[in-house]
DNA sequence: GTGAAAGCGCTAACAC
DNA sequence: GTGTTAGCGCTTTCAC
């Protein structure tokens, strides 16, 4: 193992210079330098992290607390494409991604101590329930965070622009023809799911549609396929049931689908879906589900240019709403 | 910032002691250990794993070298569920992850010296090319590694049974009377596709159907739905087309299905086939294809547990292999 | 431009 | 059982 004690004995400098070197001081001469690089790339060595965390205080390492309430985690295919991107992002500003789990040696902690003992720079955290105190201590903490999926005032966040894709769908449907148009929700719990709600009962106003209670069916704040099929039979049942479904999530209006099809009816002929999210199966399941896409690599990089801004510059705490676009496939029909 | 001198002093007993407990030594007496114990907690005091690596040449830090070629990343759905599991085992074993680039500080370097400067224990790597040598670099290194989908004498190794998916896969379609079974494969290029191919042609073999040459058709060693859609058109137009297709992964045989359709034929109608991998669309898309399923489950955990145990025990070059299943679904079908 | 000295928070001999 | 001491590899005053 080669120290900088090693270069700098070899070079005929102090250790001072050579670490001056690698921290790219201005005041080394180009002769003294050039003599530095070349012994350490002779010798082969590489700077350790951790002795100079211990010293700076900045370990150029985010920590990611991945706690969605699916189970899936980092195989949910939406905060995988977010996550994906923001990574992507950090490492090009020179940031190394570490999962912050519960746990210290197995035992339990809390995430707080957890980014406190691998003294990461700032944390990035997706779809968590603000409630559970864990996370409330690491937002108050003096650690920068970003949340993804959230709005909140005392930190940094990002989210799609979900009551505007909400909007797109509705108005796609009315403008299609559909006036009965139902929602499957994802649940008052989630953050996603109250917002796209929201924006479904904003465009029902906006485009002068009755509001009917009965034509709006919640699905599991889990989005899972069971509970859009679920959703969609109540919807089914009802006397004068609608005739499209706006789903808060592409996993529910997959779901919803299944049920309209087990009716013996099908899509889009008797019923028009719209989802949300565009996951990569809704353009290959039959029909191809038309869907609200969201900006994964958008959410990724605005979320770590926000989290590397508030650790580099100051604690600016930006909500940021990324922009969502309507893709049209085959799963709704003019009436 | 609370460090275990402070609570020496609190607790009116040495850092060493301090040090002691919570390595938990056994040569402290319990009214010590109590102690300590209260006064670090109403101290708030946590430990710094900078200064504990720095010393122990431990960091509790297991590097992921996400090295896949499709530029998914992340994303890449087989990968995930085996990193999901892996992160779950290793976490409960005290170890960290932590995403390797090939960049330090923004600056292009070897995975390797990123390792090292992050003092990782050791290293997990996903389907990478081993030709790279920024990769043979790190296999011959001293780190602990262990890689999926790959067999080598140099390091630990964890891949399902390919060849016995195959078989499974081939010897089903048979069993449904076909005997005109082309392969759909995954190129010579990548592991997992030669072995499947591999595993492909001794199974026509061991049932004495004939081998023809024009029954495989390469797919992209990406996996692509694109390349499974083009090579099934190959198949499609040759004189005496296949009954069946057994394509190396889910996507290349949702491409072929595709292809299928698009000609205005159906599967399992004019055509069966079956996949590998069981991804999550799979069981969704129509029909619900019939596919080998790997168990990302076993072989995260198996990968985590060989990976821990070469870097705790003693440096075995395991190299495991998992079994795995046929899933029936809706397409095949019996002629 | 360059270097000597101190110290980041912790652990590991070793002495008591 | 407990404490003293040295030092992991690095950066940072501050003096020259």
């Amino acid at each position: 193992l080669i120290t900088i004690y090693d270069i700098a004995r070899e070079a005929g400098v102090s250790p001072t210079t050579v670490s001056k070197v690698f921290n790219d001081y201005s005041d080394v001469s180009a002769k003294t330098r050039k003599k530095v690089l070349d012994t350490a790339s002779k010798m082969g060595y590489f700077p350790n992290s951790s002795a100079r965390t211990l010293i700076t205080k900045r370990s150029w390492t985010l920590g990611v607390l991945f706690m969605e309430r699916t189970g899936k985690g980092i195989r949910h295919p939406f905060f995988s494409a977010v996550l994906e991107s923001f990574k992507n992002t950090a490492e090009s500003k020179g940031y190394d991604l570490m999962f912050i789990s519960q746990f210290i040696g197995g035992k339990k902690t809390s995430y707080l101590e957890h980014c406190r003992f691998r003294n990461v720079d700032g944390v990035v955290a997706v779809l968590l329930d603000l409630e559970q105190a864990n996370v409330t201590e690491l937002v108050n903490s003096d650690i920068p965070c970003v949340f993804l999926d959230y709005e909140s005032a005392q930190a940094g966040t990002v989210c799609s622009d979900n009551i505007n894709g909400s909007f797109q769908a509705v108005q796609y449907l009315h403008s299609l023809g559909h006036s009965r148009i139902a929602h499957i929700s994802g649940g008052q719990n989630s953050f996603a799911g109250a917002k796209r709600q929201l924006g479904y009962e904003l465009a029902l106003q906006k485009l002068k549609l009755p509001k009917n209670e009965d034509y709006i069916a919640a699905g599991s704040c889990f989005y899972t396929e069971e509970s859009g099929y679920r959703a969609m039979n109540q919807l089914l049942d009802l006397d004068v049931p609608p005739t499209a479904v706006f789903a808060a999530g592409d996993n529910l209006a997959i779901g919803a689908m299944q049920a309209v099809k087990d009716r013996g009816l099908s899509v889009p002929e008797h019923m028009s879906i719209v989802g949300f999210d565009d996951i990569e199966m809704s353009a290959f399941i039959t029909p191809a589900l038309t869907t609200v896409r969201q900006d994964t690599a958008a959410l990724g990089s605005r979320a770590a240019e926000i989290l590397i801004h508030s650790i580099e510059t100051v604690c600016t705490l930006e909500n940021v709403v990324v922009p969502v676009d309507l893709v049209v496939r085959n799963s709704c029909k003019a009436i």
